[in-house]
DNA sequence: ATTTTAAAAGAGAGTTATTCTCAATAAGAC
DNA sequence: GTCTTATTGAGAATAACTCTCTTTTAAAAT
């Protein structure tokens, strides 16, 4: 059973070149700059399953050399979150997280709602109900994320005010 | 094939009573206030499906009577997420939304990224794979979302700016 | 190449959902 | 009834994110 081909037409493709961005945003009449470039390319060279937070993507871009105010950071990593190329995740409790989207490493989030650790794991039937229900209804699919919300068995056995 | 059974003992008990909610919080050393009691019948009373942002069940709150602080209001609906008795749902942008966490009325959201329209859908398989995956790691399921990002048909027609 | 024009970047102020603090209150045990 | 301590209420504090506005620059037009 091949089910990577069978859902890498699923959603836009994800290996990005600096020209196939550059391709996506002319064609809605917006400009292939520096920072954008630089920005994919940190997350397209990210581990597998590894995300980052705005601030974590502004330390690792001045660590690199690249200094990109934060206003661009958020604005850049909605633009791709809005555009498939990122997926915006909701891991922590009071900021997001972002991934780059590909079909080969889908994948969905086991977290722990007192501790926040976080597991990865995957399925593939995940992805075809995204597709589907997102084609039915006529909408064009840009990420799905099955989250799993429970209690880690560490925090099972801690005991914790309700405040 | 009857799926709501064999769904019914995957997450615990959702048509809590007021002594049934009083018990679970007792058994942590926690108190039943007459606010959490009262949070509890808003979401209980809800049509299927409807769900509150904070600010709104402070108004709906108030127009029954009920003067309740908006950090009670804060306070009780995430301590009602972690015990698995609301959904903490990320539909907007910027706040969070509740609603009453039953196996029966268990759906999932296509949310549209650029107009936050939201669909309701149902899917009898998504509860199984998060229960599977909770069980296999050891942790205690709460609730599991299946959220669609997508861009609806009438956002498709639209063009925006980038920023 | 040079000019043009509008998108995007940068800087920092502004917004707002949510949390925190702390004194006052009251649930539940004895 | 008394005692302990969880919880409430009020408002201040926090911090993630957005907005505004000027400057810069991508890329089309000349």
């Amino acid at each position: 059973m091949i089910v990577i081909n069978d859902l890498n037409w699923v959603m836009s493709m994800s290996f990005y070149t600096a020209d196939s961005l550059k391709a996506e945003l002319h064609e809605r009449g917006w400009r292939l700059t520096p920072q954008r470039e630089v920005i994919l390319n940190i997350f397209q060279n990210l581990a597998a399953g590894k995300h980052l937070s705005a601030e974590e993507l502004c330390e690792l871009l001045h660590t690199e050399g690249h200094d990109i105010s934060l206003s661009t950071i958020y604005r850049t990593v909605k633009l791709m979150a809005r555009m498939g190329i990122l997926r915006e995740l909701e891991l922590a409790e009071d900021h997001k997280h972002y991934e780059i989207n590909q079909p080969y490493h889908h994948h969905h989030h086991l977290i722990c709602v007192k501790c926040n650790q976080t597991i990865e794991f995957k399925n593939e039937s995940v992805l075809k109900i995204g597709d589907k229900t997102s084609k039915k209804e006529g909408y064009h699919l840009l990420d799905c994320q099955l989250t799993i919300h429970a209690v880690c068995p560490s925090c099972q056995r801690s005991i914790v005010s309700a405040n």
